[in-house]
DNA sequence: GATGAATGAGACTTCATTCAT
DNA sequence: GATGAATGAAGTCTCATTCAT
């Protein structure tokens, strides 16, 4: 399901990825809704882990240093749920079942940003990320990079390999703390 | 069809709001997919344009000022069929015969990528942007950024408003401008 | 559908029948449940029209010259229905569908109770029945033998036959019309 | 299980209402069906009972008084499954399985009404029931009164009340004691 | 004997697509 | 070229029944 992630999951292929008849599902999710929650939920949860560590990173080893393990978990977030996330996007019934959980767990890509960009903040206040830079767009280019990636992997058709998308994404996050300029 | 996800989109809604009979659609179209195909062809010219034009503008003006249609074409292209481009994602289908069309006709997000990093590799060797950034990681932030901002706004509910993403964009557009060191 | 009449009747039993494919239920009508209550309206129509006409024939005739025409419709009705009634009261979720439906139109069993009510009221009233009898209660006896009768023959595993019926509702029509007193 | 339909009725709620796990009805009854009979076997036995006396009151105490009792038995009786007797009609298979029951058990609607008949036939030869009338008919007259009424009840959705039927059902008896003609 | 997760047949419904008019 | 009723494959979900524990 991660893997191929299609919208077009069907309760079949579920059921048969997992080993199980279809009418099995139906024991432990209500709906097939749920099951979806509950991949992208758990799927998640590293990356948020990271986020919710990050302020006690703040002025800690070098900004470098620290956006590296969010660099790292979005990719590897992104790269197993990218078509999830876009299933959902593709199911205005899906999305709205999405959004109520999420809301009820107080989760959500918005957090997720509002995570990141918060991070930069606090750098920006200790001099270590010039005042230059909006926290909030910082943050749509660390994550968008990362879910880019995924989406042009899973476009291309190649089969996306993590390290190799870390090492990218890795780029592009020395690439944003250099700058353009010269 | 670009405001709700194209797994609820009938070929019953689009005749309806075209204004013809079910059937009749299958006088201009082979299938269904050809259809969205065709909204996401017209709806991606506007970009493909801007970026047509990029090298033309190596060496001219201001990078900043190169960047900005970029980031406005960009913006709108996503705020307008982040969906659909979801929709492909989630839809193995679909996404072969969009893979194929864009083979064809030369476009997709892989060129679209790789024109970007071309212009920042064009400007690069003017001394016009610094070398210690990966112009293929400045073409995933950029277009990543415009990308995840839409899908936010899609995920969030709200009504997107282009404007407002276009000034947002052009902040990120700056931020990676600057640089994060101080 | 009517000879039959299951509860456990299928969409594809109604297509079968119907000579088309289960889909094309679904361009005439929204749900199973209104196709079971299109046949139930067509079916009371002919025993409504009877009970609509009484008011004409009070005092007209004789009590049972005007009452035989009720018997040999309420018949024609159980015997068409009787099973698709059950089956309304076998599924609470098509009687509550039922039920709307029939508080829309302004039909049901309890107006056919009482329009016969009705009728026998205003013979009491012109001296043409006795008033010792209740007239709710005839009703219950009449339009309750009829449908017993159909009941008890679909029970018993015979194809119930209309004349048949009629006769017996007949002699049900004049023992009531005598009464038991010797 | 009485009062909603057999349709909704799962083996889990049966279960759930039973303190039971779902499995262990199986040790109990072969199959979901036989659960169902054993519901309304259980529930016929009081009206059966009646019955079983009448041949014992031929000739006693008026035919009001013998009446009486059967009116409120069969009262008693359908409005308690009135429902499950529906659901009977309503599914063929289960239909069935109740007919070769109650042959074995020499029970069924049809001989509750031969019972009912026969009374009356044996009071017309003591005189004291007039041979005008039909005994089959009478059966009908007073068993179908009493299930239609109950019928009627459970259309509505009003929650039917035993003491209020019986009543309305005397009325009935009394009605068909007393006859139409004035 | 009790349990309840697993099963799988089958129900209702949707919808892209076809085709006679 | 336009129509829309008909199609039927496929999807989600329910539920009676089984069986290892």
């Amino acid at each position: 399901m991660r893997k191929q992630g299609l919208a077009r999951i069907t309760t079949r292929s579920i059921a048969r990825q997992a080993g199980l008849a279809e009418g099995t599902l139906y024991n432990h999710f209500r709906e097939k809704d749920e099951i979806f929650i509950a991949v992208l939920a758990r799927n998640v949860a590293p990356l948020v882990h990271v986020l919710h560590d990050l302020p006690l990173r703040v002025g800690q080893a070098t900004v470098l240093e620290n956006l590296r393990p969010v660099a790292d978990a979005a990719v590897s977030f992104h790269i197993r749920v990218a078509p999830l996330i876009c299933s959902l996007l593709a199911d205005q019934k899906l999305l709205a079942g999405a959004r109520r959980i999420m809301q009820e767990r107080q989760i959500g890509p918005q957090r997720s940003s509002e995570a990141l960009a918060a991070y930069v903040a606090a750098e920006q206040r200790l001099g270590r990320i010039t005042t230059d830079v909006d926290p909030t767009a910082v943050a749509d280019l660390i994550l968008g990079a990362s879910f880019q990636m995924s989406v042009l992997e899973h476009f291309s058709g190649r089969r996306p390999i993590e390290k190799q998308l870390q090492a990218r994404m890795r780029r592009a996050v020395k690439s944003l703390i250099s700058g353009l300029k010269p």
